[in-house]
DNA sequence: CTGCTTGCAAAGGCTTTGCAGAACA
DNA sequence: TGTTCTGCAAAGCCTTTGCAAGCAG
C-alpha cells in the first residue's frame, strides 16, 4: 500500500493523516502483520521513517483500533498486539517460540454458534489455537 | 469441595498445602470461578479466611496454574484471570460489564481444525466470543 | 538443621495521563 | 487564532523479584 492510499484510508476514517500516523500505517499495512507498540518504535527507526514518541505510537494504535483499521490481540497478558488483517481470520500462537500466524477463519454450522446471552449482541470472536514444539518440555 | 479434599487436590499435583494455599485454593474451587490476583487478595479478607501477602497470592495462582488445577485467561491485556473450571469449555465475554460466562466446547467436526505448523503439537484452543448489551454505543 | 514458604518492599514492564510547546488550517 | 497533535516526563496498574524472617520435618 502506498503512502498515497494509506492517506485515503486514513481519511476513510475521520483521521487526520499526520506524518506519525502516516507512517505508523506503513508499517503495519505494507501487508498483515502482528505488531506491538515497541515493535513499532522500532521499526520507525531501524527504517528511514521518521520517528514517532512513545505517546503519540500508543495514541496512533489506540486511535486506529477505535476506527477499526486493526484489531487488539490478546495472546498472552503483558502486552497488546495490534493485526492489521481485520478480515474475519483466527490464530494459531507458539508458546514456546512467540510465533503468531493467521489462518482463515473455520465457518461453523450454524448449530455450533453458542446462544449469546439475552439482551447482548456479538462484537467478534476470537480463536487462538495454542501449540509448541513437539519435544519441548513446557 | 470441603477442606479435606482441597488439601488432597493440591496433594495430587505435589502441591505442599500450607494454609495460604488451601485458602485460595477454597475460594477457587467452592465452584467454578474467573479470579484475578487481586479479586483473590479481596475475598480472602472479606470473608473469615487468613490473609495472604500478594506476592503469596501471585506465587500461589502460578503454581496452580503450572500445576494444571486451574488455566490461565486473557481476555482484555492488564490482569490475567484464573478459571478454576479445567474441563474443556469456551467463553463469552461481555466488553461493557466485563462479565464473563463459560460454555460448552463446541467440538468441530475434524475437517474443521487447522492444520498446526510442522513440529508443533496443541497445547489448547482459547474461544471468546465478545459481546455487548444490544444498546451499547461502544 | 535444612529446605520450603511467606511477606514486605523494591523493581520491572507496559500503558496512560497531564501538560506545555509545535503544527496546521 | 483556535484546534488538533506531539512528546516528554510522571504516574499508574499489574506482576515479579530479592531477601530476610518464619515454619515444618
Amino acid at each position: 500500500m502506498d503512502k498515497h492510499e494509506i492517506i485515503k484510508l486514513l481519511k476513510s476514517q475521520q483521521i487526520n493523516p499526520t506524518r506519525q500516523r502516516v507512517d505508523i500505517a506503513q508499517l503495519l499495512f505494507e501487508r498483515p502483520r502482528h505488531l506491538c507498540a515497541d515493535q513499532v518504535m522500532n521499526e520507525l527507526s531501524d527504517r528511514g521513517l521518521g520517528k514517532a514518541s512513545k505517546a503519540t505510537v500508543y495514541n496512533t494504535l489506540n486511535l486506529f483500533s477505535e476506527q477499526g483499521l486493526v484489531r487488539e490481540l490478546c495472546i498472552d497478558s503483558g502486552k497488546v498486539y495490534y493485526d492489521s488483517n481485520t478480515a474475519e481470520h483466527h490464530h494459531i500462537y507458539n508458546v514456546d517460540t512467540g510465533e503468531l500466524w493467521d489462518i482463515e477463519a473455520r465457518r461453523c454450522p450454524s448449530e455450533m454458534v453458542p446462544n449469546l446471552p439475552a439482551g447482548t449482541t456479538s462484537v467478534g470472536v476470537d480463536v487462538i489455537y495454542r501449540v509448541k514444539p513437539q519435544n519441548s518440555y513446557k
